[in-house]
DNA sequence: TTGAAAGTTGAACCAACTTTCAAGTTAGGA
DNA sequence: TCCTAACTTGAAAGTTGGTTCAACTTTCAA
């Protein structure tokens, strides 16, 4: 859960080891925090409570709730994208590829469950924010689509829409079942079944 | 946009026809504002300056902020649930009912884009009825996909797993295009292209 | 070793809202 | 017409939690 850079190169990026330790744990804990309670509820005394850190601390580092809450933001879209572009190797069909990107991402929502939340808050607290990051995703799914085209594996009349429906699918199928949880069924399984999905679509053949 | 009935038939229940007027001016605005603002935002006072009304006199009729907040999800929740089946007819193919399912639920967003913001925002302020609210929708869609095996139309081995993904696919495409908007295509344009991608899939055929 | 910059601390300030309440007005059945 | 329950009103109480600040401690380069 790495820092992302924000943009100012400001006052309030730390300048010793100290200080990146507990710019590190205020984001560590406020990930924590805000995935429990969401923004609104989340309170900064809390966050540093549970950092270890006196509240005044926290504005050592941020102008304000806000602008923790965008940094963290950026910084867990930033994961998603490259945990799902890490799964992914050349020498997949297209249609490998789209279900190695879902079982990746259904693996790492598992993990951060935490991310369901702080990205939905974001359409309140920073819709710029939550806007982008759909956006880039389409657009990622959309070249995906666009690729399997030019290899003669897919349709070549895919665009935007179908990025969009198939981003949709994951999504959902990611709050029920890595988020929500099921028990039993692996990443694998549900990924192989909405991949069947997307290969024939629902029709008997 | 009318009033649901909460399970209590209680006091705050109007006895005359002023009161259900200002009841309903209260929810009508409150749409308005919680689409705008979302809920931490809102503010009753705001609420109840765009209803004409007295702050006092909000709780003539709520209890709180909050309980004016879960009527209202359930109110939009059974909107959005019986415009989709007031779209849907008997003589319909299987493929044809989820076309018309899909076009009936981006036209019903494109006239209250609030309902995003809305159902959104209920996953930190009213959990259980976000739930709720699409574990029903799956369960229909789910039912119809049975419904579409059992004639003949549709595999046989669709089930839950494919129920959330298509339920994704509408919701994403709803945001993308009638929310955030396109301009140029219809719902029925979109609606078709989801719509083959559910019958074919991406594969080339 | 030393002093200036970086970082820490938590009490207190303050603005923003929700909710209450006591006093007044309106509706509508008897 | 009258009377009471229903409804309305807005000032003020009460709460919550973000942000500030001045005093203090730690770090580290010279």
């Amino acid at each position: 859960m790495a820092a992302t850079q924000t943009k100012a190169k400001d006052s309030k990026t730390p300048r010793t080891e100290r200080g990146r330790r507990t710019l590190r744990k205020l984001l560590d804990a406020s990930a924590t925090e805000f995935g429990e309670k969401g923004f609104h509820e989340a309170s900064v005394s809390s966050i540093t409570r549970r950092a270890g850190v006196a509240l005044g601390s926290f504005y050592t580092y941020f102008d304000s709730k806000d602008a923790l809450f965008r940094a963290l933001v950026a910084d867990m879209s930033e994961n998603v994208k490259s945990s799902a572009r890490a799964a992914l190797s050349e020498d997949m069909s297209a249609l490998e590829i789209e279900a190695a990107a879902l079982a990746a991402f259904l693996d790492f929502a598992s993990e951060h469950k935490e991310i369901y939340r702080i990205i939905d808050e974001a359409e309140f607290v920073d819709p710029a924010s939550y806007r982008t990051h759909y956006e880039t995703i389409a657009e990622r799914i959309a070249g995906r689509l666009k690729g399997g085209a030019e290899r003669g594996e897919f349709r070549d009349d895919l665009g935007e829409v179908e990025a969009w429906a198939i981003m949709g699918m994951n999504v959902f199928v990611g709050l029920r079942y890595a988020v929500w949880g099921d028990g039993q069924r692996s990443s694998q399984d549900i990924a192989a079944a909405v991949n069947r999905l997307l290969a024939q679509g629902v029709q008997r053949t």
